[in-house]
RNA sequence: GGGCCAUUAGCUCAGUUGGCAGAGCACCUGACUUUUAAUCAGGGUGUCCCAGGUUCGAAUCCUGGAUGGCUCACCA
């Protein structure tokens, strides 16, 4: 048997488990039939006070004193005192509890009752081990800190602190509430390819793979839009998609190379309608799992109270940089304001993505918000349609909040003739270097060349949102494996 | 990819000017029949992240590397 017992602690309990199977105790059980959650017995403790209970969970702590012992386990709801006598459970038994580990798996049978310090307890007269734990848990009391533990061996994390499961409920709650709002709204969850042979919808370097019967390389997709898209030409007049996309990108407190969004879109609607499907069904699941409006954020408070603020994003550069976008007219005017304000060019940059840089550089993250930031460059959204007063901007939208963008939305560009010059421009791109710039996608042109109805679409960043929602600083605490190297 | 910081017992952390490797919890031996981070008596269990170097002597100083965190760049 090969057993990595480098440390004394696992040794022990290696020949604990050789100990039992010689008395013929399985080490590794079948399952307990449980009664109770230990939660329960907490909040339905009038009724159960003198009743008998089966729980099953792990050995947390463990106080012997002699001829009775106490211990907690602790089940997916929480954890509850056991209290164990050798005169109610005979001294084999006893003797056997005596040798259970902490970390240990254990069913637990017993009478609730209240210990004269006032504890809920449960006081055993019969017990079974489980799953026998071979491996030393973090201490009690500081649990496990060590972020790369955390992180790698994220079940220990989920053992020993019990706020890192509570982001993780809170997360699973927010994705069911989106799911029951879209519902309720009509929409259809749909699920579209994760491998693309056109990696398309974003302005990101895909990661890629191959398929060997068909010697093909894919994408995995950086975004679900291109798709959805095609959808609402066929007639699905609302859809969206929750689930992961990949960017082959740099990794940050704000970035996982692979990422939670839902995208959304409605024929029949523009950006605007998309503005109050996004306020609405953010507040509306947030007030549901949360049970308020009003988030700390990092000692900050953020009010998600309906309506939020939409505000022009040349407007949003003018108050915070005091440059006024409106009044420079071509791109060479607006590459030297840029110089002027210390950015760096390469000499090629169009006015819009002069405009963006200012904006993401200046004022993203002294966005508190929540607020809708909207009309953005023509040049730098290459799926948005024109606005009709100036067909150098787009009907699209970024929400912020707490300084990270949270949602990115348009009225859809459903003009076949202009698709096709946007994808040219950004081809352009690609050929100079560019890889993050979009791919020229012809199926989804031909798509559009069939007759695509106004629409709106709007994508949202969940983890991002979850992160505000449970107060977490890095992405990484609201993914339960984020992407690490190997060790 | 750049900069800064971290890495010492199973976990959380000390370690002074370069001079025997430390504490708490956990663990081991024993006592204890309502404890609450149970208590009491005894026990240190270690590849000081790795590889070189300087030195009589390195956890400590130097060089290179690994992993992680923060940050900048890139992105959402």
């Amino acid at each position: 048997m090969s057993v990595d017992y480098h440390s004394d602690q696992i040794f022990y309990r290696y020949k604990k488990i050789e100990e039992l199977i010689k008395q013929g105790v399985e080490p590794y059980g079948e399952k307990y039939e449980v009664t109770h959650y230990s939660q329960d017995i907490h909040t339905k403790f009038t009724g159960l006070e003198g009743k008998t209970v089966s729980i099953a969970g792990r050995i947390m702590t463990k106080r012997g004193h002699g001829k009775a012992s106490f211990a907690h386990i602790q089940d997916s709801r929480g954890k509850i005192q056991v209290y164990i006598r050798q005169d109610s459970v005979g001294e084999e038994n006893y003797n056997f509890f005596q040798e259970l580990d902490i970390g240990d798996i254990i069913g637990v049978t017993g009478e609730v009752f209240k210990t004269r310090t006032g504890e809920i307890t449960i006081n055993i007269f019969s017990f079974r081990l489980l799953s026998k734990s071979l491996r030393p848990l973090p201490e009690k009391w500081h649990g496990l800190k060590d972020v790369e533990l955390r992180y790698r061996q994220r079940y220990i994390d989920l053992i020993v602190n019990p706020e890192v499961r509570n982001v993780f409920i809170i997360r699973s709650k927010f994705i069911q509430s989106i799911r029951e709002f879209l519902a309720k709204e009509d929409f259809l969850e749909v699920e579209t390819p994760v491998m693309h042979s056109v990696a398309g919808g974003a302005t990101a370097r895909p990661f890629i793979t191959h398929h060997n019967a068909l010697d093909l390389d894919l994408y995995l997709r950086i975004a679900t839009e291109l798709h959805l898209k095609r959808l609402i030409v066929g007639g699905m007049e609302r859809v969206f998609e929750l689930g992961r996309i990949f960017r082959n990108e740099g990794i940050s407190t704000n970035h996982n190379p692979e990422f939670t969004s839902v995208e959304i879109y409605q024929a029949n609607a523009d950006y605007e309608d998309m503005m109050k499907l996004t306020e609405e069904l953010v507040a509306s699941v947030a007030q549901k799992v949360l049970g308020t409006l009003k988030i700390d954020y990092q000692g900050r408070e953020l009010d998600l109270s309906l309506p939020w603020p939409r505000k022009d994003l040349i407007e949003v550069i003018k108050e915070i940089t005091g440059v006024d976008f409106s009044s420079i007219n071509d791109d060479a005017e607006a590459r030297k304001t840029a110089l002027a304000h210390g950015l760096e060019i390469e000499g090629n940059e169009k006015k819009g993505e002069i405009i963006l840089t200012f904006f993401e550089k200046f004022c993203e993250d002294r966005l508190w918000g929540p607020v809708f930031v909207k009309d953005y460059p023509v040049e730098v959204s290459p799926l948005a349609r024109r606005c009709r007063h100036n067909p150098q901007f787009t009907y699209r939208f970024e929400t912020f909040m707490a300084g990270k963008e949270v949602a990115n939305a348009f009225t859809e560009l459903i003009d076949p003739l202009d698709q096709r010059e946007r994808f040219e421009q950004q081809v352009k791109k690609r050929i100079a270097g560019n890889e993050e710039a979009h791919m020229m996608d012809e199926d989804f042109l031909t798509a559009l060349e069939y007759g695509m109805p106004p629409t709106g679409g709007l994508g949202i960043g969940i983890d991002r949102i979850i992160m505000i929602l449970t107060n977490s600083p890095s992405i990484r605490d609201v993914i339960l494996f984020p992407t690490m190297k190997p060790k």
